[in-house]
DNA sequence: CTAGTAACAGTGAACCACGC
DNA sequence: GCGTGGTTCACTGTTACTAG
């Protein structure tokens, strides 16, 4: 079957999933959405869903977190980046429906239906995301921008504003040097022992127009402060110790607010 | 230290629909 | 006819982890 249809079709299914757990579902007008459907959970809360098919092999169901189009200059590939709230996954193969969280997926993401052969920390496993288990989803974290220049604040660091119009960045912060750091504040959570967070959007901040990165992780409840030089495209920061110190892991803890304030 | 495993990131291709 | 848009499929290389 050719992509669209199979697309079609995938998103068919799970409307017909939704309508089947009585979830009121709406679909929008056009395809000029980056999202294809709207949920409504008991409270009333409308979701943002981006269906995927998902493929089955080698026990795993992979799927794809971006969307590619063809321009004059060839591929180009979007990640969803906040355009969606939840990519829901159905896999013909094993029969699966999965509610998987956009902050959480990176390019391509996938979930482990058949037992592995070692027990490897990073394994996404399909029955933690089972649609079931996941919907509804828990309202979203409103304010971790404010509790963010709060935090700062709370240690005396001076927030000079937030920005306007389309600058790059949140805040400018001050050190008691007196020097400013253009700042950008992101959204953060743990998936596979690591914090991650949009770091390669077409919206994320490029290395000329912020000075520092300030990451709110709902999981871990901290604040990270990464200076933007310290990475290329992406940086993602280990928040299970692991068992060989490799010299090219991040630790969160190294990179909490308390611990990275001032800036060197 | 090494081999094996898993996830991620990036790239190219195929297909169909649509507009010019 | 050609270029563009949107989707999935398939492949390769890199990174990071586990086990021996």
């Amino acid at each position: 079957m050719d992509p669209h249809r199979q697309g079609d079709l995938t998103e068919a299914i799970v409307i017909a999933e939704l309508k089947r757990r009585d979830i009121p579902v709406s679909v929008p007008f056009g395809d000029n959405e980056r999202y294809d459907l709207l949920a409504e959970d008991d409270s009333g809360g409308i979701w943002k869903l981006q269906v995927k098919t998902g493929r089955y092999r080698d026990g795993k169901v992979l799927f794809n977190g971006k969307s590619q189009h063809t321009n004059a200059s060839g591929h180009t590939y979007q990640e969803y980046d906040g355009d969606v709230d939840y990519f829901v996954i159905h896999c013909d193969e094993v029969g699966g429906l999965y509610l998987v969280p956009e902050s959480e997926v990176g390019s391509q993401m996938s979930l482990r239906v058949a037992d592995a052969t070692q027990d490897h920390r990073t394994i996404n496993w399909a029955d933690d995301y089972d649609f079931d288990e996941r919907w509804p989803p828990e309202p979203a974290t409103t304010g971790w921008r404010d509790a963010v220049i709060a935090d700062l604040r709370e240690r005396g660091i001076d927030v000079l504003g937030a920005r306007g119009g389309d600058a790059p960045y949140d805040v400018v912060v001050r050190d008691a040097d007196e020097t400013l750091y253009r700042t950008s504040i992101r959204p953060g959570s743990v998936s596979g022992g690591r914090v991650r967070f949009d770091t390669g959007s077409t919206h994320a901040p490029g290395r000329d127009d912020v000075d520092l990165v300030l990451v709110r992780c709902r999981d871990t409840e901290e604040t990270y402060l990464i200076e933007r030089d310290a990475y290329d495209e992406s940086i993602s920061l280990r928040v299970e110790p692991t068992r060989n110190d490799d010299k090219r892991t991040h630790r969160a803890a190294d990179y909490t607010l308390d611990r990275r304030w001032p800036p060197a």
